[in-house]
DNA sequence: AATAGAATTGTTAACGATTTCAGTTTAGTG
DNA sequence: CACTAAACTGAAATCGTTAACAATTCTATT
């Protein structure tokens, strides 16, 4: 492996002036510095990124932490997320993937390892991680869960807006009788997107009817089976907003199943649009979260954050958008 | 930040002491050995990771590849890929995800900056990456696609006779009139679905029909369009095998847009076996491939080639496994 | 009690970069 | 032409660890 002094025992100069030369530093002649960038290109020169970092202190790497990878997060998700980050991240810089559930050390979580550390998280028990992250001082971005914390840089989608748009949509095409399968206990979109349901039909004046609020996990078996408490009421609802698009498959299986059309006799409403929602029969109509949008966004202020630590945290929301496709009929 | 001098001081020994106590040589005394190490629980000292690799060589990263994360990978390939790898993989490991589309440096990929990667690989045109990564020396293990090259650590799923063993159950259930949806071009994998499918065709002495032959690239929309072309045949097939369950959704839509009843008019096979497989209506008849094991074994293989450089490499396969679901007519 | 040999521990020099501070050019000014 | 400021370059220290080799302390043997 050839290293700056090699360079500089060709150029005739001194390492100092070779790893100057190749930092554009301002203190280096024009003619010197590509003089010595042309001997390391032809040298095929490559920085020791474990002696820079012993030296400058920064790792070159940036930790992406999900709640889990094992259970619970959706597939697409992951893929946007990544897609989003790297689509911004220098090239040479590192981006690690892990599972917050997976560390069980957290002192392997220091500012020496990560430069920065995004947290695509999804509960409230990600907080100790959370806190373990800025405790440290390592400059972090939280996505996809609102905190209440203003002391976090933070990106969200707007779950609450998002679905009152959606559940205003199905209020217009008529339905008055509207159930909702709420997401996992616990978690703050399971609150936010139910909570977005009530605003809708408050606003619209229509009754809440306890028999309406079926409880989920966004996985698709739950959503079959809270589908299928639904279908067994007396005074069955109209619509059903499902708070993921992998219940609303799981609640249009049951449909199926018990020979029920959608949306003839019911109308179905998810949230997330994955790759899927669009190819279901008949097709989801869905809220669009963009989480490749918010990885982008959240990638962005972390980057702000490296360059100047002392920006001042926020909290962004991005948009989501009503896709109206046909499991929702006008009655 | 606390060092192993800081201990040594505390201590009373050399710093050197403290750097064979904290990693297990047999040259120290175990009283010396368990209070180092309780002195350093006390400090919480955390090993400064840049500094230990700049004088082993070695970074403590994997790097896992994938031909492309913007496009053309499907989203649970992705995830059940890294779940199998972070299973297995040491906690104070770092692992880094990235497309190989993404690379436009091969010189970022040495030696110093990877300890050992890991390519879950599509296309041949991954070659160029994975012989750059072979001569800098880097542990190589390749997943998920057939090499030639037997000097070459491999571990692939066994999709020619998965598909085979899916199409004699086609067959047994009394199709004579089988087409197929071929993968994208170029993809190891599209060659080795088609043989398997051609395969057994000749095994259950049946005519290949040219007409019968569609082709895709492994997107929803190409199921879509190349079931369209087969469903306006004048002598449609009876049965058709989609080479994933991507496209397998995009026929079963084209079905559903014609109103043609899967699978009475029409049998489904795919391959992969994706979440939503069993979700579909009616549920996805598959071969199941187990990306998961896939990459937990290339990843047990490629620790056994950190420890041990000079294993011989070999071409593993793991079994795929045919998902009987309710696409198949008997006929 | 002296001593060889084994068992521990310590000294010092890497590893490959950056950075501080000092030294040397070069250019500009009177 | 001398002198000073600006521009550039170099020497040496430093980052936190491991490792080769040297030195010391035990143990057991004579």
């Amino acid at each position: 492996m050839i290293t700056i002094k090699d360079i500089a025992r060709v150029a005739g100069v001194s390492h100092t002036t070779v790893s100057r030369a190749l930092n554009g530093s301002p203190l280096i002649k024009k003619v010197t510095r590509d003089k010595i960038e042309r001997i390391a290109a032809e040298m095929n020169y490559v920085p020791n990124y474990s002696a820079k970092s012993l030296v400058t202190k920064r790792s070159f790497t940036i930790g992406l932490f999900f709640s889990s990878i094992e259970q619970g997060t959706s597939a697409s998700f992951l893929v946007d997320a990544i897609k989003g980050i790297t689509h911004i991240l220098d090239e040479n810089y590192n981006l690690t993937v892990n599972g917050i559930d997976g560390v069980h050390n957290f002192s392997n979580i220091q500012p020496q390892r990560f430069d920065g550390i995004l947290v695509m998280s999804q509960s409230d028990e990600d907080n100790a991680f959370i806190y373990h992250v800025k405790k440290m001082g390592i400059p972090l971005v939280v996505l996809n869960r609102q905190l209440e914390d203003p002391g976090i840089m933070n990106v969200v989608a707007n779950d609450r807006e998002g679905v009152k748009e959606a559940i205003d949509y199905a209020v217009l095409q008529g339905h008055r009788k509207l159930a909702i399968i709420e997401g996992k206990p616990g978690f703050k979109s399971s609150s936010e997107r139910k909570q977005g349901f009530m605003d809708s039909l408050i606003a619209g004046r229509l009754a809440l009817n306890p028999d309406y609020f079926a409880s989920g996990d966004y996985s698709i078996e739950s959503g079959y089976a809270a589908m299928t408490a639904l279908l067994s009421l007396e005074d069955q609802p109209t619509a059903v907003f499902c708070s993921n698009d992998d219940m609303a498959i799981g609640a249009m299986n049951a449909c199926y199943a018990h020979k029920v059309d959608v949306p003839g006799q019911i109308s179905l409403i998810g949230f997330d649009d994955i790759m899927f929602a669009r190819y279901t029969n008949p097709a989801l109509t869905t809220v669009r979260k963009p989480i490749a949008e918010i990885s982008e966004l959240g990638m962005k202020m972390l980057i702000q954050l490296l360059i100047q630590p002392e920006t001042e945290p926020q909290q962004l929301f991005v948009k989501t958008g009503l896709m109206v496709r046909d499991t929702v009929a006008k009655i």
